[in-house]
DNA sequence: GCTGGCTCCTTGATCGTTCCAATCCACCGG
DNA sequence: CCGGTGGATTGGAACGATCAAGGAGCCAGC
């Protein structure tokens, strides 16, 4: 009973070939079929051989919605995309997700992407988990009082977040995050090494526990060099227009030689404010911002800007997915990593 | 035969609710819960009342995996990501995939990401599509001697284009495409509109016909102005190196008021290069450039950028899809979107 | 009263894979 | 010669949904 050939006629496309055509063709059973794919070393070397022959043949690859079914799991990981933010300076998640497509890819996973919306933030969840879609998920916006997190550990469905639960220190879910901290300090202490004392900080609000990380960053290391800080930090909206009214006050009134920014979009505000005030980047005030953005990096005056090891963030996160989903239990569920500096002309 | 109950003991988590539970639950057959679901119109209103309810108690979602094995059909659309690329201006996909995801999943569908390689350019595809992992393919990366849409119609699989069939144009393959010779018009007549005459172009090499595309844009624009144009065109890498030498060799030989370029990568090199000198964006020279990146967006002169419709795009290619899955035959098969023109304060 | 047609619902088969238990077979020691 | 052992392979069942037929039940019409 040759499938193909009953079916293959004329315009009608030729449905692939199945476990069963494979099995008559190498003149074995469908489940010897399935193992050469799935435990090759439980077949014989000559068999193996013979029934792999015949999988190139015929171009066979296993059935996804079939393979899906009967083991309880899609190979999916679910991700879901918020709105595109204009007028920020922000596009890193290209690179997050390029790696972690990649990395996920190495790993025997697709990416599935879903629309957010703030109104309903479980629901694309929910939808996806009841219907068995995805096996997993990256959730990317763990900001203070997001319930994704809680919501997800309570469901019981396997999930890891980029970010740390900042207003849940008990959870127990692994997360991969970035030591703001760590690089607002090495900023800092490269605009220091450079000989500036008078070192401005301008950051988000106060209810960001990010934006107090990356602040504690600059303070820290402002401290420990023994330099003031009295008068010299700001804390704003993250727009550009914010960013270039912080500077010009502090500017003002401090008198910085140099600026540290919790984001890129903040540190283009600083830059003109600069350029209003004829003030050359480098040359007369440095400037530092976050996030290594593509506007940091085409910037006629290059920007130097602390880089978020986003490579290694969606690697980390895929080892977790993979022991989450080996129902390997692992100790440590948080993975922290540093980001690195990426100095250019305006410090 | 309750299955939760069976089920539900203790750590181990419950498997969600079947059609056969939710049948048993309201007290009819598989078959018209399935109904219920799929052709509300089927069953009478009491019936799908009491079903509905009993949906609604159980929490029932459609197993994807078993409806994606019977009706030969996965709802997902496949995507290839390519390497984010560092130090250009453009991270316009993010814009695009939004709008692409929201769309279709009013359509039904989910976007699946995989990964590009560039030895194997239809490797990825081939492997989805023989799995049947996804029911069409959006391609963005058209440039000229791709062989990904030929392969694809080839293998009779569905699929939609953004980008024109540039070096094939007998191919009957659905796209959409930005008009972009219209949006370097629009850029060019704004700038003759402003008392421009003397504007040059920047573009990519010769080998690519988007390039030759936008240029024909601005070259025709200003043939209908009467101005000249020689001396004042320019064909470089997109790069910003490239874009900030192309300004100076044109300033210093054909002393232009103007640039038009074919990216903002190009732009932020022609800001450069005016930064150098002293020139003011907007005021002493104009400057346009392609794609309102959010590098034009930020920058502290804001420029001038045409802007691609990717959200009607996005729409656009959805609409082709759902008419090439349900098998509606549409005789025209090309979209041509316009653009817009951002302005900002660098013309 | 029987038929035909209609609406509403049910039953059995099927999609293509993997799980499970059974079977086959060669080999070995007693 | 027989039972035990373990590796290689097989056939039936199951995953959970939809498809394709096939009933009930009802009403109109002759």
């Amino acid at each position: 009973m040759s499938r193909t050939e009953s079916r293959g006629t004329g315009f009608i496309p030729v449905s692939p070939p199945t476990l069963a055509d494979v099995a008559e063709r190498a003149g074995v059973s469908r489940q010897t079929v399935s193992n050469a794919v799935n435990n090759p070393d439980l077949l014989r070397p000559g068999t193996l051989e013979r029934v792999r022959e015949a999988i190139e043949e015929m171009g066979y690859s296993p059935n996804r919605a079939a393979r899906n079914l009967r083991t309880r799991s899609s190979q999916l990981i679910g991700l879901r995309v918020l709105p595109a933010q204009e007028g920020t300076a922000n596009a890193m998640m290209d690179r997050f997700v390029h790696t972690l497509v990649d990395t996920s890819a190495e790993a025997g996973y697709h990416v599935l992407l879903f629309a957010g919306d703030n109104d309903d933030p479980v629901g694309g969840y929910d939808h996806l988990l009841r219907a068995t879609a995805v096996d997993a998920f990256v959730v990317t916006d763990t900001y203070l009082g997001n319930p994704q997190a809680a919501w997800l550990t309570e469901q019981r469905a396997p999930f890891v977040a980029f970010g740390r639960p900042w207003d849940q220190p008990q959870a127990t879910h692994p997360w991969v995050d970035v030591d703001g901290a760590a690089g607002t300090r090495l900023a800092t202490e490269h605009l220091i090494e450079k000989g500036h004392t008078r070192i401005a900080w301008i950051g988000w609000r106060k209810d960001s526990p990010i934006g107090e990380d990356r602040r504690a960053g600059w303070l820290g290391a402002m401290h420990d060099a023994g330099h003031p800080t009295t008068g010299l930090a700001s804390r704003v909206e993250d727009t550009v227009q914010s960013g270039a009214e912080a500077a010009a006050v502090l500017l003002d009134e401090s008198a910085p030689t140099a600026f540290v920014c919790a984001s890129d979009t903040l540190a283009m505000g600083v830059l003109h404010t600069l350029w209003i005030r004829q003030l050359a980047p480098g040359r007369d005030i440095a400037v530092v911002g976050f996030d290594d953005s593509q506007v940091a990096q085409v910037f006629p005056v290059g920007l130097t800007s602390v880089r978020q090891p986003l490579e290694d963030v969606a690697v980390a996160i895929v080892r977790a997915l993979e022991s989450l989903l080996g129902h390997v239990h692992e100790p440590n569920p948080g993975v922290l990593l540093t980001p690195t500096l990426a100095v250019r002309e305006s410090s």
